[in-house]
DNA sequence: GCCGTTTTCGGCCCGACTGTTTTCAGTCG
């Protein structure tokens, strides 16, 4: 898709300007074109001829025009102009932790550095210590930003954030005066990948003595033994880089007193487009939102809870799953939020790997675990006989499994074990196993496991025609990817999502942190159409189970109700869902 | 540059922290 090509373009525009020092409503203009456009479930050409690109809010005509100009000839004057009158490496000065654009134009002016190479020499030579405006602290930040900026890997895994929020909450947790400790930011939204970690504490009612209180509780964060580096530590927020044994990451502590608890829980959680919504929306209503309430002149409206927040803005209550400013504000101000699946709605799991092929735990290990986690049903997926690696089931093998839970059902009361395949699409886009041994399992998940890099339209051909086979029932993992590690195959998500909803087929979300695919706009995207989505672990141990919620909540990102689920499904409606794409 | 149940012009989210300042600018979230 050009989406992403738009973005990007839109976003240098927005950098060169920032660092020229134009105007900072049309800079912002710009940047809000880039994140539209890359959020946009469509190519923007489409959009483009059936006129939905010009009713989309953020972009008006003269953005329209430049879209228009890039997709008829591949490039936009307006971009090519910008780029001219800077030096192509500045723009990546931005990304230095500590550098803004104003600081970049006065070493790019001053001292002609126009690279992160140019200005580590002139960090060393002591030149940006001496410019206006800088000083010997300030050169150090910068100097700790590029090491940070080199030393980074980006941004972390989910799971991974959790681990490192769970261990500050631990800590402040145990502060004397300390309330209430909430996990806050992205990692509450349950974003895929987090940037920082944002935690709120909150003390009893703001007194004489409150500043001193909420100093102590920011020291007992930052003097932490699993505190890096210490980032700033004023009266009410601490920031500092927290390691795990996995990770190090940037975890940003606010301590607030107890009347505004809501209104900093609203604020601090984001996202930073949702909240700049509500408060748009407080001004046109004469009021004011900050983090710690909302405002009429200087008297509280609303602050101690969420709730109270959006009832006085006229809205319903927005789950923090879906605050990306993805229409969600619109939604809450129709009463037409969807009802969220949640993790009470699943009632089973359908992926998961046994002793049979890769995983850790026998059968009846994970039929037991299954149940412990008060499920009604377990699909067993092994791997198929291509995935070497995987110790994947010959045809015989997975025979022989099929027996046994017919087996273990015949003696198992009040919970069902499907007999399953996680079976691989082969380069031809076939399956690996025959239809007559696909007939005697209760589903199949096809997934590609190899051959990921291929071009677009091979890896798109080979996940449509594995659809194509009645027996099919879930598309695996349908994009690839693993957060951090391994990009997407470039498959025509549009093109994949329309196929399942013409041959019934379900697209898996896994719910492993390493891979949330589909991921939320996805889900999004194929629950319109109509789809049915399976979550799976794919589990790999008993222990693998457990990482249903962060399926569940990738699917509520994706503004899925347990309708669109088919975990969801009791047994009955199950077996029978399951039966709709069979031969009759 | 975008937008409009007060506006087609005149607005555009808000506050904390730091460092370099003699009262504030830059950066960040």
């Amino acid at each position: 898709m050009r989406n992403a090509q738009l973005s990007t373009i839109f976003d240098q525009m927005a950098d060169v300007m920032e660092i020229l020092g134009e105007d900072r409503f049309r800079i912002n203009s710009y940047r809000k074109v880039a994140r539209t456009v890359a959020e946009l479930p469509t190519d923007v050409g489409v959009l483009l001829e059936n006129g939905r690109l010009a009713e989309t809010p953020g972009i008006g005509k003269s953005s329209l025009a430049k879209i228009e100009e890039f997709v008829e000839s591949g490039t936009m004057a307006a971009h090519t102009e910008l780029l001219k009158r800077v030096p192509a490496s500045l723009p990546e000065l931005l990304r230095i932790p500590g550098m803004g654009p104003k600081g970049v134009k006065v070493i790019y002016e001053n001292l002609g550095v126009q690279s992160i190479a140019d200005l580590k020499r002139a960090l060393a030579d002591g030149s940006v210590a001496k410019l206006p405006g800088f000083g010997q602290k300030k050169a150090a930040t910068i100097q700790r930003g590029i090491e940070f900026l080199e030393a980074s890997t980006g941004r972390i895994r989910l799971d991974q954030a959790l681990e490192a929020a769970a261990l500050v909450v631990a800590r402040l947790r145990e502060v004397p005066g300390v309330e209430k400790v909430e996990i806050a930011g992205s990692v509450r939204r349950r974003a895929e990948t987090i940037g920082d970690v944002d935690i709120l504490v909150t003390t009893g009612k703001h007194t004489e003595e409150s500043n001193q209180q909420h100093k102590r509780i920011i020291q007992a964060f930052t003097v932490a033994p699993f505190v890096d580096r210490v980032l700033a530590a004023g009266e009410t927020k601490g920031s500092a880089i927290v390691r795990t044994d996995a990770v190090a990451v940037q975890v940003d502590v606010r301590v607030v007193p107890a009347e505004s608890f809501g209104a900093a829980l609203q604020y601090f959680t984001g996202s930073k487009q949702h909240n700049v919504r509500l408060r748009e929306m407080a001004l046109k209503a004469k009021m004011k939102l900050n983090e710690y309430g909302l405002f009429k002149g200087d008297a509280l409206v609303a602050g101690a809870t969420e709730e109270s927040i959006y009832k006085k803005l006229g809205l319903d209550y927005v789950p923090a799953l879906l605050r990306e400013d993805r229409g969600e504000v619109e939604a809450a101000g129709k009463h037409a939020l969807p009802q969220l699946v949640r993790l009470e709605d699943i009632k089973g799991d359908f992926h998961v790997h046994t002793l049979a092929s890769d995983g850790r735990a026998s059968l009846e290990e994970m039929v037991n675990a299954a149940q412990a986690l008060g499920y009604k049903f377990l699909c067993i997926t092994d791997h198929s006989e291509s995935s070497v690696v995987a110790n994947g089931q010959t045809p015989k093998r997975l025979a022989q499994q099929i027996e046994q839970i017919h087996a273990l059902n015949a003696r198992t009361k009040g919970f069902t074990v499907l007999a399953g395949a996680e079976v691989d699409i082969l380069a031809d886009g076939s399956l690996d196993f025959e239809d007559e041994l696909l007939a005697d399992l209760d589903l199949v998940i096809a997934s590609i496991h190899s051959g990921l890099t291929s071009p677009r339209g091979k890896v798109t051909y080979r996940t449509l025609k594995a659809m194509d086979s009645p027996y099919v029932t879930i598309l695996g993992h349908p994009t690839g990817r693993m957060l951090g590690q391994r990009e997407a195959m470039d498959l025509d998500i549009p093109a994949m999502i329309e196929h399942a909803a013409q041959t019934g087929t379900a697209l898996e979300l896994n719910g492993n942190p390493y891979r949330l695919d589909l991921k939320d706009v996805h889900c999004r995207m194929a629950i319109e159409k109509g789809i049915k989505l399976t979550l799976g672990t794919d589990a790999h141990s008993t222990a693998g189970l457990g990482l249903m919620h962060f399926g569940v909540a990738t699917a509520a990102r994706g503004w899925a109700t347990k309708q669109n689920v088919a975990n969801a499904l009791p047994l009955t409606k199950l077996k029978s869902w399951l039966k709709t794409k069979r031969p009759k």
